[in-house]
DNA sequence: GTCTATATAAAGATAGAC
DNA sequence: GTCTATCTTTATATAGAC
């Protein structure tokens, strides 16, 4: 161990401030001041500076992300339901994003894509995976393989637009919509 | 005029530069410099500073896609048709952001909605009013205004989500998908 | 109304003692 | 591995000549 406490102590921290304000309104010296580390550990344990810490932290709330989905999904058989759950799951954590599940990636994602190609290329692969988790739901209930693809898509931008909507008009209406058309979305 | 046209000129600027680069990546160095006005000319134009400009920025952006919307909208009777039209004009413009209606305002929205009051309220007011335009296209094609406002709500939301997701994954496959999936949503 | 020079604060990054 | 002091750059913002 030795580093790691230290060093997973940052990055939780940063990845928490990257999602709630995002990459450039998020400082160095806040992310040492919160995480109690100071400004000389953060360079030794991320010699490449912001944007590597940034590129952790992406991965870091994909995996988190990808894990608590992955719990809320297995959580019921039926895919209309524990979908549903996941909406919940976001209307309940929306006035928290203290949580890791708050507001994932959305806004990382649209700064940096068209000024980072590596971390453009983080934020874009978890997406892809949380697509997956969704896809592999329909699949497991008998959907074929190209439309659950497709849903999964869908249902994971329509997640990141109503998050997005929701948090920017302080109202969780946009969520609790989307939840109740989930089954209308959901055909084979 | 007199002052309008330098005032327009800084306003259409900043509003292009906080659509693709957000808020905090844009300095009031890279507006003076794009709009060829001089750093005097800025505060005497927008004496509250940089937050005045985003706000005056995200009005304008409203308004621009407020009229474009309403544009593609009225070019077919159709609700499915005019929505598909919607969608696929994102598509073409996907890797043009320098036309006004590349990423409208997501990113600026999730950037300043913890921090500025006044901004979180501009961004809600432009999402609710392209929601309405959706509504209003359906309840003029026999949907009750209840389940219209509802979809208004959905197909704004699922249109933001769809357009980050693409825009990060540099792929136009989430908004094609989108489009394919509009007669599936759109059901009273 | 226009433009330049400058004040002031904060950012990212580094050096080097311990 | 930890911490502090500091370098450099850039940000927002202002003063004042023209």
């Amino acid at each position: 161990m030795g580093s790691s406490s230290s060093r997973l102590n940052i990055l939780e921290t940063a990845s928490k401030l990257f999602q709630v304000q995002g990459y450039h309104a998020t400082g160095l010296n806040q992310i040492i001041k919160e995480s109690g580390s100071p400004k000389g550990s953060i360079y030794y344990h991320f010699p490449e500076g912001k944007e590597q810490i940034a590129l952790e932290a992406v991965e870091y709330t994909g995996k988190i992300v990808r894990e608590q989905l992955n719990k809320t999904l297995t959580a019921s058989a039926d895919p209309v339901e524990s979908l549903q759950s996941v909406v919940q799951h976001l209307v309940d954590h929306l006035g928290h994003p203290e949580d890791v599940e708050g507001v994932p990636i959305g806004l990382i994602a649209l700064e940096t894509c068209s000024m980072s190609e590596k971390l453009r290329k983080a934020c874009s692969e978890a997406f892809t995976s949380w697509q997956r988790l969704f896809a592999d739901k329909l699949i497991e209930n008998g959907f074929k393989q190209d439309r659950a693809r497709e849903l999964g898509i869908l249902l994971q931008c329509t997640l990141e637009g109503a998050l997005t909507v929701s948090v920017t008009q302080d109202n969780s209406e946009p969520l609790r919509i989307l939840k109740e058309q989930i089954p209308l979305i959901i055909k084979p």
